[in-house]
DNA sequence: GGGCAACTATGAAATCCTTCACATAGAAGC
DNA sequence: GCTTCTATGTGAAGGATTTCATAGTTGCCC
């Protein structure tokens, strides 16, 4: 039946290295564009984390601070990379993925706009434990580590939101371990579904429709099952009723059912 | 062949509720001792996060700490409970695990002497996430949570030191997450036994001996696996000449067939 | 336009792990 | 002492997922 490919999206960036840093450096991938420093001084302002500094100190952040484009599918940092900066997502999504030592890519986080990421390495002064690539075409707020480090130096309220980032972020790994433990392969793959829908979707005639281009590979990262399990799954839900594929897009058509699923894994 | 239980501990305290109080309220079954303050003082000044108090700040919280000590098997505190203090193991260890919508344990952590744990409850004022229970007989240092939220409101560094302490659990967490995607059960389980003789054992004739009382069902709620499987292999190994049993403990005996079984999950 | 690479689709076979069932042993409580 | 509870020990059966094989489709690159 449907043989279109799930996801149509412009790909001309996978594996290039627009650069050619790759490796021990991070790779910069992103160009810089100039956005005028009250610009960005609002989008300091609108940190998370940042948020909380006094003007004075956010003032200080502004010159080490920049938005970068990142295209469709752009690498923005690589597992291993020195962490330079810490990055907040502006406009698009980014998928945070780390691969395994046979080779399988494991998804750990899909951030989206307001969202920050990076920081751990920053703080800990740490290479990058993750793969950040972009879902979508994205712009990014990217500060300079030592900056960063520096403005926290001196503020408290500031240094409690990391914390409670971290918290948030260590909550849902324990929560993604608890699932793959508990919950059986369709439940998980209803729970990603769901989740993903909750990131970004839009209401269509008859469903909502998944606005983020994941592959099946991908959906299987990011559920610790393979590429065939989840088109299996995927299959079955189509022929069911319960989602739809439209031109490489998953609509979820009947999101009771799928909730369903969560709870009583016999439902298949 | 060997019939005897593996854990042979005192189990006194097991499920039962010394303080009545069991329920909305932390679960409180440790007796208070009277230390003296400069006995308590002295284990601030140890401990990870709150070592980096200047000394008044340090003095003000000697009144919110107490040294607790709990029987083996006692219960620290439960899920749900309201995360009134922050605890630092002194002496003894304390087995962090949280139970699936199933009713499948999952342990999260293992701490011992020196680890902190239970400040995510505190720094963002949730209920704990998990249920924390002795593994042997111990004496943890307890600060009043909102001593502790005070004291960090002044100290970046002991803020920044929380940071890091939380970015390494999440490191744990994701590696563990990677770590059930990645490695089939034999792998998990020497990986497992690696770990707890890192975190408490000592060399005896013939391999490192883990002093830690975990039943097999214990081992199969760290590596996600059920009872039935972790004694398959724990008997396999055994016959293997892998590891023994001496009343109750595992030894380590052949540690590097061990190891190469993380890397080479054929080996079985 | 041809070749290549990545993706979806699907079925059969294999495998790992769980589930279930039952036996045995020690510890605790009455 | 007897009962009961919890723990280990093991085999057989079942099932969920992976692995393997194969095909069709699309888009990119030369």
């Amino acid at each position: 039946m449907n043989r279109e490919p799930m996801r149509s999206g412009d790909q001309t960036e996978r594996g290039s290295d627009r650069c050619g840093m790759r490796g021990r450096q991070e790779t910069g991938q992103a160009t810089m564009v100039e956005d005028g420093e009250s610009v960005i001084l609002d989008l300091l302002g609108q940190h998370r984390i940042l948020r909380h500094l006094p003007a004075p100190a956010l003032g200080a952040l502004v010159r080490g601070a920049s938005v970068q484009r990142v295209a469709d599918r752009g690498v923005i940092f690589r597992q291993g990379d020195e962490g330079r900066s810490v990055l907040a997502v502006i406009e698009g999504y980014v998928k945070l993925s780390s691969s395994t030592a046979a080779g399988r890519e494991v998804v750990l986080e899909v951030a989206g706009p307001g969202n920050v990421f990076g920081e751990v390495a920053v703080l800990n002064n740490w290479p990058r434990a993750a793969d950040a690539l972009a879902l979508s075409p994205a712009r990014l707020l990217a500060i300079d580590g030592r900056a960063f480090m520096r403005a926290l130096q001196d503020a408290p309220t500031a240094l409690m939101e990391v914390a409670r980032l971290l918290s948030e972020r260590l909550r849902r790994a324990t929560e993604q371990l608890t699932d793959s433990v508990d919950m059986p392969a369709a439940a998980r793959i209803a729970k990603a579904l769901i989740q993903l829908a909750g990131l970004h979707s839009h209401p269509v005639r008859g469903g909502l429709r998944i606005d983020l281009a994941l592959s099946q590979r991908e959906l299987g990262a990011m559920t610790g099952l393979t590429r065939e399990s989840i088109n299996k799954h995927l299959s079955a839900w189509r022929d069911a009723n319960y989602v739809t594929f439209n031109d490489g897009a998953i609509t979820l058509v009947n999101l009771s059912a799928l909730r369903d699923l969560l709870q009583d894994p016999m439902l298949a």
